[in-house]
Order: C-alpha cells, then structure tokens, then sequence
DNA sequence: AGTATCATGTAAACTGTTACATGATTCG
DNA sequence: CGAATCATGTAACAGTTTACATGATACT
C-alpha cells in the first residue's frame, strides 16, 4: 500500500517514465521503502487504472517506446490524503528477535553466526543510509535537487530538514539493531567463554 | 515463514491443542511474532501436511472435538535448520520514515499528529514488552514455566537470558521509535513555531 | 560486432489480513 | 438459561517475491 504514495513522492517533482522511476527509486525512496522493478511495472499500471497517473507512450527510435506517466490531480489528492491521515501501525513482527530468544536450541557456534550476521547486516544498511544523510546535507541527490528546482526557495530547508529526518530514523534504528548484536555476543561469551571454539586452530 | 518455527517453539514444550496454542502463542511467542488465530489453524494443518506435527482429535463432551498437536521429529529438525541456518534479511520498507522523509507535503497539523500517534504507538508496544520483561525475570511466565519444567536446571539460567536479550532488542527499538518521534516534534517546533495552532483555545 | 543499458513486463507461488461463520461446553 | 469461552475454521482479497522472458538502442 505505501509503494504507490513512494512512486507518487517521485512523480510530485515532474513526469518521468517507468524505467526513470525504477532507477531513481532504487537510488533514492527505496532506501525507504524497499520494492524491485517487477513490482514498479505493474503498480503504475493499476494506478493508472484508479486514475492517479496518466502513461503516455513515447517513440524511442525506430521501434521501442516508453511510458511517461505523469501525476494526476487524483494521483496529488490521494497523496495529500495519506499525509493527513494516520499511518496503520503493523504488529511487531521480527524474525532476529524471535529466533534471539530461543537462542538456547542452536549450537553456541550458529548463535555466534546468527548475531555476527546481524550486526554485519546491520553494519551494511547504516553504511547505506549515513552515505545518503551526507548526499542531503550537501543536496546533490538528483531527485532531492529536481524537487528543490520546483520548490519554493523559503521552503528549500524544510524540505531538507524532513528528508534528514526520516533518514536519521533508520540511522538511529541500524545503531540500535547493531549494539544489540554486541549485547547479544557479550551475553554468550558470558555463558559459553570469550573464546569459543574459535581459540585453538 | 517464521509462524512455523514461532508455533513449532511453543510445541517443543510438549503437545497443545490448536486452541491452547493460539492462546498461548498471544500472549508469549506473539510479542515476538504478531499472528491472528485465522492464520493459526490453517499453518497447523499446513505444518502437518509436511509432517512437521501430528494432529490427534480428542474428544470434548458428548459432540466437540478438540485437535491436540504433537511435534514430529521431523518437526524438530525443522526447528533444528532454521536455529543453524542464516536468517534471510528483508530490505528496510517503513512506512513512518517514508512519511516523514516527505513530511514538508502535510499541514503542520497533520505533521504533529503523525508523530503524537508514532510515540503513542510505540510507548503501546514498549509498555508491553517491558511488562514481559519483567514477567521473565521473575519467571511467571506459563510458557516460560512449562520450558523450565522440561529444562535441565543447569541450562535455566541461558533459556531466561535468551528470552531476555530477544525482548531487550525490542524494548531498544521502541524506544529509539520515541526518541525519533521526540526529536521530530522538536524540528516541527523550530520549523512552524513552538505553538502552532495549539496555543490559543 | 559485441556489450551495456535502456525498456517493460508476466506468471506462479507465497504470505498475510480482514471479515465472516458456526457451534459446543461450562459456569453461575 | 444466558454469557463467557472453548473450539475451529473459510473466503476473498491485498501485497510481495522470484523466476522467467524479451527485445531495442547506444556506444565502442
């Protein structure tokens, strides 16, 4: 459901074809929310469908084409409408933390693998969006720099500011995922020893 | 994918009717791992097509039957690879971060709200897992009575620190989300003014 | 001529949500 | 005898993943 509102968060700075919009999401809304392209297709396709954007084909070369979908007033109401209203809120639903607390039926070695995964998993995804907090402080993002080329220049540094803030919401959650990692390797040092099976060689 | 093993950990305990199970899965695996009962029953018949556990009826009074689940060995080996194997890690999709990265297109109204309901939300959550919390360390937990009941005393200590250590992950990510959502009030405070349409009555 | 990248999907399977549906038993 | 709770699902839909599938154009 919030796929659509993270295509329309694009198409709201200009019209941009399908293959553009896969491209810029990956690079830009899909640190947010993640979708591949074979999702990005068909989504269009059935907003178009609702009447939130309307593709209009375009004549590349001889024979290939490609969709330019523009943004409805539909399309913009329907965004205005999910910014106002309350976001559902999903029951908990973690995989590491379920798996974490039945810790006690692995081997002490898969424990470790388990929770060295994580951090590196964690470690990876930080990596990610720390780049991308530097990309917006130094607004050289494209898709941030097309919004501010149609944004009112008052309004340019609360635009920046929110960008900021969803993404030092990951940070904030990598950080936090990461240091339980380390709790989680003191605890079995504290209950199997430091060293583990991996001392002698 | 997860629902199978969250049931299969509380089935490791010994044999429960699919009832009991949903019970008991609401109120202590179900922190862990959110699944209404409508998806319950239909993964134990699943789970027993594939010989993870067998199903036994059991009479109830003259006409009811209750179904009383046994894990199989197979079942148990199961548990067994998913405990050794890598977890498979989803790439981030949050909706509240998505929302607030592009919060400049909502009403400073709205703004607020969002991040009222984000902390109200997850302080929901966090008073929930902090109760559990407490609830393991004293050990009074049902679920977590019949395991020590089937637990060799020395390895009582490690089973509580593990279910332990799986709720403190959750209890930091909650309150992570509410310092978020803190320090988004504060940038709606020096965007739009401390007040903003809250002050006079 | 070959490679990169532009360009767009379909199909099947899986996972999960929501609403609906029904009836038995036990306790007061 | 009425309410709580025991007991078990189905149906329809929404959302997501994975694998497959194809071909055109631009650049070197």
């Amino acid at each position: 459901m919030s796929l659509r509102y993270a295509l329309i968060s694009l198409l709201r700075v200009g019209p941009l074809s399908g293959y553009d919009l896969q491209k810029q999401f990956q690079v830009s809304v899909g640190h947010l929310w993640h979708a591949p392209d074979s999702q990005i297709y068909p989504e269009l396709r059935k907003m178009e469908g609702e009447g939130l954007v309307v593709g209009e084909d375009q004549a590349r070369g001889e024979r290939g084409t490609r969709r330019v979908y523009h943004l409805t007033e539909e399309g913009e109401a329907a965004y205005t409408r999910w910014m106002q209203d309350p976001l559902p809120y999903a029951r908990v639903r973690e995989p590491a933390n379920l798996k974490a607390a039945y810790l006690e039926a692995a081997t002490s070695d898969a424990a470790r693998a388990f929770l060295a995964d994580h951090i590196r998993h964690w470690r990876g995804e930080l990596e990610q969006w720390e780049a991308e907090l530097v990309r917006i402080d130094a607004r050289e993002n494209p898709m941030l720099q097309r919004r501010l080329a149609v944004t009112d220049p008052r309004d340019h540094d609360r635009t920046v500011a929110f960008k900021r803030f969803g993404y030092e919401g990951l940070v904030a959650r990598a950080r936090a995922e990461i240091a339980w990692g380390e709790q989680g390797q003191a605890l079995l040092d504290s209950l199997y020893g430091p060293e583990d099976a991996h001392s002698a060689s």
